[in-house]
DNA sequence: CTTGATCCTCCAGTCACTGGAGAATTTACG
DNA sequence: CGTAAATTCTCCAGTGACTGGAGGATCAAG
């Protein structure tokens, strides 16, 4: 199994450099054994690890959640309960962030579609945001 | 026209205290007159300019966003192609947020749907963070 | 052998707040 | 009128999740 550089671990996952050495030092990536000249050095398991963080990332999820999900990863014979739960509780979460970004969306394409090229003195962008009347949602 | 004091002006507008002395400080707001004992006072017209700034910021726009689009309110006279500009780089962004949270929405969702409620050893949860290539999508 | 790429640690900065410490003042109640 | 609670003040540090620079060591290629 070959060792990895801490700069091809950044290349083969998309993971920068600082971030990588930032993740080990929240614990979400083991310290890795050094060469004998202090660099670090990583195997395929904590390549998987790190694009399993990474892809929990750019989920969405919180580092927190990442950490308990990790947990559980580590050890396979555990209900996968929590992680479900966790899932849920994430789902949740995005949907309602969807239907927030359409409403605003409804509302920046109103915003846009009434801006008559004209002066801020009759610019719906400026007036809508001045005056909350105007919104055609409620929801925030 | 009524004086507000800092507390009024919050619980009239849902800005917290903190949050209005922050936004003072960083040139959003102008610096509030004061009391003979050094405490801010506000009047309508600062109470509508933080309902556009918050109002704003609900809607994603960065404060950056936020402090070109009230210079534009400052000066109605001027042509609002810009605030217009803004806007629509903004719907952009709000548009491609969304279809990424969509796409992560269902990714999720079919994690969810897919939990036997067994062992993390069979988690689809687990499974589908640590490998891309279970993934709906390739949009991440 | 030298040059440039890579790595190390430490620290400061980002964004948009948020909250605590400690002191002063104002308001409400009895 | 006295006191206790609420409000405000400033200053400073912390949040999350990185990001980047300084200054120095080491490695790989020509």
């Amino acid at each position: 199994m070959a060792m990895l550089s801490i700069g091809a671990l950044a290349a083969q996952t998309g993971v920068k450099i600082p971030t990588i050495r930032y993740y080990e030092s929240i614990g979400l990536l083991p310290e890795a054994p050094r060469t004998e000249s202090n660099r670090r050095l990583y195997d395929g398991a904590v390549a998987k690890r790190l694009r399993f963080i990474r892809h929990a990332r750019d989920l969405g999820f919180e580092v927190e959640a990442i950490r308990q999900l990790l947990a559980m990863a580590d050890d396979p014979a555990r209900s996968c309960h929590e992680a479900d739960a966790l899932a849920q509780a994430h789902l949740a979460d995005i949907e309602s962030k969807i239907s927030r970004l359409e409403a605003l969306r409804d509302e920046v394409r109103h915003m846009v579609a009434c801006c008559g090229q004209g002066q801020v003195r009759t610019c719906h962008v400026i007036e809508v945001l001045a005056d909350h009347a105007h919104c055609l949602h409620e929801t925030h």
